[in-house]
DNA sequence: CTTAGGCTCTCACGCCACGTGAGGGTCAAC
DNA sequence: GTTGACCCTCACGTGGCGTGAGAGCCTAAG
């Protein structure tokens, strides 16, 4: 049996907030004594669990409380479910910090990069102003943004970090080429897994996920990059097309 | 100039926040017409999304108003704070994760826990996320034609063309990945040799030559997308930044 | 020129998940 | 039997908008 302050102290609520789960039926004592003191006991410990990873997640407390009354409710499949739901969100926040860690080493490196653009760059500064209208109209706008992004998050990874990249991406490559050299059409809705692999190693790259759209535009980007092109072809003739077209056939699916 | 209408579907909120925050000042539109309507402009974006950036870390509007308008305002600063709540956050879902597996074992019965560990990273409420909201596309213009003859090329390659020009490609690379290894830095003309077999590479595949600005803007291509630049970066640590800056290096000295 | 339909504005009240007292009982220990 | 920590029940306050209501504005089609 625990009194309120216990609770609230074990669980890091406030006493207040039990009080309202109270009110609400959300969570009642499993005894209220003559006094009206509220006492708890272990399964309300771990229902007040359930009701704080729901909040977790943004979840109105009515809700939970639909959710957890239930009668089909299964607490393990429920545990599991917002373990992923849970995980997505570590990655989301570890990809923020990413974000954040390349722009505070581009305002870091904010003097250094100049200095550096002043060796490498285009030095007459109308051919400068050239050039960026240029590279604009031939790759879009935030151009300049994403290249001073790579700049420094390449700088910031530690070493051996894109090796590991490349390891995770290879076999996942290598299938695809098994895939379509034992015939499998570029269509085949059998490649999506592999596809959804490829994306979402993309994604990883990318420090966002990379919507259908995009996905499919980037199988553009490999087509119309002959350098590009020419490691995938390495890999099995005809390797190009065949998973440029795979990789539109998926987007277009996701419709 | 935006409309509020504009500005929320960009920035992924609704337009009565946007209403809200001009009422308690914490972003006040650039223009405001004799008809009431608000005008946003792109300085407005940026706060806008320094606002949702805090509102994401919990922190009340009266407070991000605070800490945007003060004059002693370090964006480094900020980002350093930033970057700690957020890696506290991260610490603490993954204490969830722990405190989840846990639990979901106990349901099990493989073994009891201790009251105060059915909580640990628990605690401390946030907000659901908001997804898609910087979405990709900058595929510029005239990219269907690159595409068309891209594909010409790759179909009119008999096989094994395509693995004998990576053979052609591999030493280059290897050359000048060897010789940033041994120091030697990205603008040094000593390079240009490998640089133009290099570029000499890229014409060959494109099919016709590559001029000195593509060549440039051929480096950036690297540079914007990160999954290009992996493959790069598995070469060597580093070898992208070098042999991007070695390329446009080169592309800038022949004017 | 008019009309329709889509945006925009300003009130103003509603809502959720509590926070924050006020005012008053209860309990365990000294 | 007093002290001080703990408990209770109202009841109003707050933050960050949501959700109409009622009315003006703008563009494009007829």
């Amino acid at each position: 049996m625990y009194t309120v302050k216990r609770v609230a102290e074990l669980a890091g609520v406030s006493v207040r907030a039990l009080h309202h789960y109270d009110a609400i039926s959300l969570l009642r004592p499993a005894h209220t004594g003559t006094n009206g003191y509220r006492y708890y006991d272990r399964e309300n410990l771990l229902r007040l669990q359930q009701i704080l990873i729901h909040r977790e997640l943004g979840i109105p407390l009515a809700e939970i409380a639909d959710i957890l009354d239930d009668p089909g409710f299964d607490r393990l499949e429920a545990l599991m479910k917002q373990r992923e739901r849970i995980a997505g969100e570590t990655q989301r926040l570890s990809g923020m910090l990413r974000t954040i860690d390349r722009t505070i080493a581009e305002l870091k490196g904010d003097r250094a990069m100049k200095d550096a653009d002043l060796y490498t760059g285009i030095v007459d500064p109308k051919k400068q102003a050239e050039y960026e209208r240029w590279l604009v109209d031939t790759y879009g706008p935030d151009m300049a943004d994403r290249i001073a992004q790579s700049k420094a998050v390449m700088a910031s990874q530690p070493e051996g970090a894109m090796q590991q990249q490349m390891a995770e991406l290879e076999p996942i490559e290598r299938g695809l080429a098994e895939a379509m050299q034992r015939g499998i059409a570029a269509d085949d809705p059998v490649n999506d897994a592999l596809i959804e692999a490829h994306r979402a190693w993309v994604g990883k790259m990318w420090d966002k996920p990379c919507p259908p759209q995009a996905y499919a535009g980037l199988a553009d980007m490999y087509l119309a990059h002959p350098d590009f092109a020419a490691r995938y072809e390495a890999i099995a003739p005809g390797f190009t097309i065949w998973l440029t077209e795979a990789m539109k056939s998926w987007a277009a699916r996701q419709g």
